[in-house]
DNA sequence: CGAAAGGCTCTTTTT
DNA sequence: GAGCCTTTCG
């Protein structure tokens, strides 16, 4: 099969063009999936590359398991051996295998934003600050901030200008510590300690500057500066790195991604050329304008002018709602209709809205009107307590140094270890400068040098003596097995059955007890921490499901890459899009356009954008004025429907309510 | 010492 | 409106 047909011929020159580096600016609808795979199918039949010699990094796991899938088609079995994930899955890898190199455990645990909260306040706990003072999640994407342009604590410490800064020095120190301690990484040490790796130890990092011949990066203006530097140490040798991105669609500064590195890759790689996807297959010629009227505005843009073939097809339509109730209601009677008539089917409609809290009176409604939906990310699975909690059994068990996790589950279910006893216990532990489990250890070899009640000590000990043989056993039994005596030793499952919503739960855990069960094909050890790496760096959007017939309930930010036939993006006011806070923060209005434009890109053949003139926003009821990104767009491919039109569209809700707003 | 109830604050987007 | 924390009660 040859892999150029069916290319345009700009599309051929990015899949043609293998030696030395390469800039595809591509648009969206642009067929740069198509591209991407095809590129990579023809380095390995046309040019006979190994598929081993293939990194290709995408934004989401679910990206790159769609791009496995495709190549599986195209390559068929040694689509396998392509190295193929996100940053953070490639990175997780390399720490696993290399990581001892610089005292890193191969069973060491991923910490989640959540993991990273606790952590954090215990440092401010210990460093003696007042948390109501100083808001821990500052502390999170300060730390994280740093970590994404490489900054370690020490670094830091020469640029200091404030106290809060200072403090904030401090702060990052401990943490770094403490997860040093644990044996544990966030999602930016996954990065930033590969990054060091490479750094100090030459040798490894020639061995795989070596291995990889050709570097494809998906979605490169959502990069940060420490993966472009991963990047550039990777594609050291070859230089064969290819970067595929829009600076059109760059949505996740608030991050720490940085629009510098698509903007200056011709500037660090002179010798780069240099392809522009400018024909659109997906949208209608009046979707295209109207989006490109609303990024348009922006300065400093690299100017990508994107047109399509397409048929102009129906105007971009703004409806004006009296309530996001309204709203909600005018949304799903559409897709009703249309479903009615033929038109689409739920599976083809998105409802997009900026925040997730606004998808509560979309959903509210989309079960009123009995129309099936699925919603993407609000109530994650795992960040259910419950989830959370057998996960960190299973994380202690792996790694015993992860503190996060054990003082978690310490007293779940409650054995009568309080709060004053953790504390009196940590500040024993932290005394003797050893990680708690370690203390929970010498307590049990030696109950003297305990400084608590005999009746704590006791109670302490006998959490010990729980974990220890599990701890041995998951290296003999599989995951399931694992999981089960844990549920069963632990009495977490008679605890989780004795909440009011116990059924839901043991739900819950039955299901995580799923996908460890996919997880069972290696060695006991290596599938415990192959799960726990898959579900550490799992995301919501990974679970979309396809094949169901029902309407996406979706982010903006979460939309990018899919496309659908209908869309409608609810929320288009002046606060919401673009959104603003308090005082705190300035609103990035260039990446808040950016976001609609992305939003508006997703449609094929609808696109419906909706606002509300009164809105339920912190617990308070707001007026709200139509976005101001919509102004700029010619009347000519709008309808616009003012509130009265909506009102007949949209029949009332058939169950009577205390309250009409 | 632990559990339940009430008061408090904070509300963006996610690997 | 929800989750987190503190207070109160057992």
């Amino acid at each position: 099969m040859n892999m150029l047909d069916g290319l345009n011929p700009a599309q051929r020159v990015a899949v043609q063009t293998i030696e030395g580096p390469l800039l595809i600016l591509a648009g969206p609808g642009s067929g740069k999936t198509r591209v991407i795979t095809h590129r990579v199918a023809y380095l390995v039949n046309t040019c006979a590359v190994s598929p081993k010699r293939i990194m290709a990094v995408t934004f989401t796991n679910k990206a790159a398991r769609e791009m496995r899938e495709r190549l599986h088609g195209l390559l068929g079995r040694t689509a396998q051996d392509l190295s193929l994930g996100t940053f953070h899955a490639i990175c997780a890898g390399i720490l696993r295998r290399e990581g001892k190199a610089m005292g890193l455990t191969p069973s060491y645990v991923i910490y989640d934003e959540a993991d990273q909260l606790s952590l954090i306040k215990r440092c401010l706990q210990e460093l003696n600050l007042d948390p109501k003072r100083y808001a821990p999640k500052y502390f999170v994407s300060g730390i994280s901030a740093c970590k994404s342009q490489l900054i370690k604590p020490e670094d830091y410490a020469l640029c200091v200008n404030s106290y809060i800064e200072e403090l904030l020095q401090r702060v990052y120190r401990h943490y770094q510590m403490l997860l040093e301690q644990s044996q544990a990484l966030d999602f930016d040490d996954l990065l930033m300690r590969t990054y060091h790796l490479f750094d100090t130890h030459p040798e490894i990092l020639r061995r795989y500057q070596s291995r990889y011949l050709h570097l494809l990066i998906d979605e490169f203006q959502d990069t940060n500066a420490t993966q472009y530097a991963l990047a550039k140490q990777m594609g050291g040798k070859y230089r064969n790195i290819c970067v595929v991105g829009d600076p059109d669609q760059s949505i996740y500064s608030w991050r720490y991604a940085d629009l510098r590195n698509i903007l200056s890759f011709e500037k660090d790689f002179p010798e780069a050329r240099v392809v522009f996807l400018e024909q659109n297959y997906r949208s209608t010629m009046n979707i295209l304008e109207a989006a490109h009227t609303v990024v348009s505005i922006n300065e400093n843009r690299k100017e990508n002018r994107l047109w399509t073939d397409n048929a102009a097809g129906l105007p971009v339509r703004i409806a004006e709602t009296y309530s996001e109730a309204e709203e909600a209601q005018y949304v799903v009677s559409e897709i009703a209709t249309l479903s009615q008539q033929g038109e689409a089917r739920p599976v083809d409609c998105a409802v997009m809205y900026r925040t997730n809290a606004q998808s509560r009176a979309i959903e509210e409604a989309f079960v009123r009107y009995g129309l099936p939906y699925q919603l993407v990310g609000s109530v994650k699975f795992y960040e259910r307590r419950e989830v959370k909690d057998v996960l960190a059994y299973l994380r202690l068990i792996h790694n015993p140094y992860d503190s996060v996790s054990l003082m978690r589950i310490i007293n779940v279910p409650p054995r009568n270890i309080g709060q004053r006893t953790i504390d009196e216990f940590t500040q024993w532990a932290n005394s003797q400068a050893i990680a708690p489990y370690t203390g929970l250890e010498r307590l049990s070899t030696d109950r003297t040098v305990s400084p608590l009640s005999a009746r704590a000590t006791q109670a302490l000990i006998s959490f010990y003596e729980m974990i220890q043989p599990l701890v041995k056993k998951s290296t003999e039994v599989n995951v399931v097995d694992l999981l089960d005596t844990v549920l069963d030793v632990s009495g977490y499952k008679a605890h989780a059955l004795s909440f009011a919503d116990g059924e839901d739960r043991w739900e819950n855990i039955l299901e995580l007890r799923g996908i460890a069960a996919d997880h069972q094909q290696a060695g006991p050890t290596e599938s415990l921490s192959s799960f726990l790496e898959a579900v550490a760096l799992f995301t919501d959007v990974d679970e979309l499901d396809e094949r169901r017939d029902a309407v996406t309930l979706i982010t903006l930010h979460q939309a990018k890459g899919l496309e659908f036939p209908v869309v409608f993006i609810t929320g288009c006011e002046d606060g919401l899009i673009p959104l603003h806070w308090g005082t705190l923060e300035e609103t990035d209005l260039a990446e808040e356009r950016r976001l609609l434009f992305v939003g508006m890109t997703r449609a094929r053949h609808r696109l419906l954008l909706t606002h509300a003139r009164k809105r339920r926003r912190h617990g308070k009821l707001q007026k709200c004025q139509v976005s101001p990104f919509l102004a700029d767009i010619e009347k000519q491919l709008l309808d616009r429907l003012a509130h009265r039109a909506v009102k007949k569209r949209a029949p009332r809700r058939d169950q009577p309510t205390l309250f009409e707003l």
